[in-house]
DNA sequence: GCATGATCATGC
DNA sequence: GCATGATCATGC
């Protein structure tokens, strides 16, 4: 039997406890510790820092909940500090954590302490996220708080953490006084950072001597099974990280190829055609796998599964202009309606996703060229100015009712949703296998306020039009890449 | 030539 | 069957 939260809990102060900590404060009262906000890991004898972390079961088998949240980051107190010193090392270098099966139908206090896992981090792993918490401190030291973001960096993450996005602290006093007040974030693990962990050596079999594996149940409730990531990994050599970070390092293997055709790199790597004697759609991301030594999904190779980074293909014509523009999963205009602007979907996916951008450029003769690779995350400036104000202004057609116009001519239907001529980095256009205005088709998506017809065919609903998703638009990723285009 | 709506190809 | 990445086709 596995240990319900409420045994843990027999000796916790409930009044004191907030909803969202619950899990958390059972866990270190168990350990004989009351809530505090010590700078001081929990355990202090021992400098442990107790956890507690969700899991939930997922069809590849067990998923963190959550990204674990570790302390919050005083800009004024870690301005100074190296990453030894660091508040971030002090209190999280050791780690008792506790694994509970999370299921939102059941009471909290029935949930159930799985696994539990005295964690420190893999050496590998530590070396990235040592880099990690450079790049986060670089910020803090250029007095640029409030462009941290969590796609920055890759396992360690500065994330907000607050009543709400109004929780802001100052920076230090010795930055010009112009420097803005910067959003509370609080160091964390990203959340597929945590995944990984928790499939790999927590549920699943594979062993890593920092994190021991202490018996709390003997329950096994998630079955760590289906592929998650490929077993791939880029990084054999752990040395390589102690000379340059993992990004650098993947630019740098890069270089190489600068400048060679896809055909012949497609020869070289012995990519199949089809049928037809063409390669597949997705030649540059095989190409882009290839390169770094992996020979399936790049994105589920360990680092990049780990870090949450989206590799993106990117074509540029002979012109110097991005073919195509950047889509993304199609949304559920029901529910986009209902979010707000900081917590929402897109908001998240921008803030934490690290791309990988992978550039080809077509010659005069017509062959591609490779021409780099390039990390990238979107700047918080334009997140919170024109990509907000993109979104706001789609809600706002949403409540009020897209415009539909039926073309018989083209037999197409003409929409009023934000268009790439609006120049707000992002636009919405349809993401479906076919076009569809007809009720509880695979392919529509049913709106929140009926649309405004215009020649509405009789057999097409006013309340369903094809699926549609926000597409990065090409001029504004042109811009991101100018560095890796250069002069060509 | 480019933006926009539409559709293909692939993998799970 | 559907999500996702990639691409096509049309007309202004």
């Amino acid at each position: 039997m596995g240990k319900k939260l409420k045994a843990l809990a027999e000796n916790m102060d409930m009044k004191v406890s907030g909803k969202k900590s619950q899990a958390g404060d059972a866990w270190e009262s168990w350990f004989g510790v009351n809530k505090n906000s010590e700078a001081e890991a929990d355990l202090p004898e021992a400098g442990v820092e107790l956890k507690m972390t969700g899991v939930i079961n997922t069809k590849n088998g067990p998923s963190a909940k959550e990204r674990l949240v570790l302390n919050i980051i005083n800009y004024i107190e870690e301005y100074d500090k190296s990453f030894k010193t660091s508040s971030f090392w002090k209190k999280n270098r050791y780690m008792e954590l506790g694994f509970y099966n999370y299921d939102k139908d059941v009471n909290w206090l029935d949930w159930q302490v799985i696994k539990a896992a005295l964690f420190t981090y893999p050496e590998k792993d530590l070396l990235i996220i040592k880099n990690d918490w450079e790049i986060i401190h670089s910020y803090i030291r250029q007095g640029r708080a409030h462009e941290l973001s969590e796609g920055i960096t890759m396992y360690l993450a500065a994330c907000t953490k607050g009543a709400s996005s109004k929780t802001v602290r100052n920076q230090h006093p010795s930055l010009p006084n112009n420097t803005p007040q910067a959003k509370q974030r609080a160091y964390s693990l990203k959340n597929k950072y945590m995944t990984y962990i928790i499939r790999e050596f927590i549920f699943g079999t594979a062993l890593e001597p920092n994190i021991r594996i202490e018996p709390f149940s003997e329950n096994e409730i998630f079955e760590p099974e289906g592929e998650y990531y490929s077993g791939e990994s880029i990084i054999s050599d752990i040395s390589i990280l102690e000379k340059q970070s993992f990004e650098e390092y993947i630019i740098e293997q890069l270089q190489k190829f600068k400048g060679m055709k896809q055909s012949d790199l497609a020869s070289k790597y012995k990519i199949p055609k089809n049928g037809k004697g063409e390669y597949p759609k997705s030649i540059n991301a095989m190409l882009a796998s290839r390169m770094l030594g992996i020979h399936g999904n790049l994105e589920k190779s360990e680092e990049f599964f780990k870090a949450n980074i989206t590799v993106k293909t990117i074509h540029v014509t002979k012109k110097g202009r991005i073919k195509e523009n950047m889509s993304f999963p199609a949304f559920k205009s029901k529910e986009l309606v209902q979010e707000e602007w900081e917590t929402s979907t897109l908001r998240n996916m921008f803030d934490s996703s690290k791309f990988f951008f992978f550039i080809f450029q077509e010659n005069n003769n017509g062959e591609y060229i490779f021409r780099g690779g390039k990390f990238w995350t979107m700047p918080e400036q334009d997140l919170d100015t024109k990509v907000k104000n993109a979104w706001l202004a789609t809600i706002q057609t949403y409540r009020e009712g897209v415009q539909l116009t039926y073309l018989s001519k083209q037999k197409i239907v003409k929409n009023n949703l934000l268009s790439q001529r609006d120049k707000q980095i992002i636009s919405v256009r349809p993401h479906a296998q076919k076009s569809s205005y007809i009720a509880n088709n695979s392919n529509a998506d049913e709106l929140p306020t009926p649309a405004n017809w215009v020649n509405k065919p009789d057999s097409f609903s006013d309340r369903w039009m094809t699926k549609q998703c926000f597409w990065l638009n090409n001029d504004y990723v042109l811009e991101q890449i100018q560095g890796v285009l250069g002069n060509h």
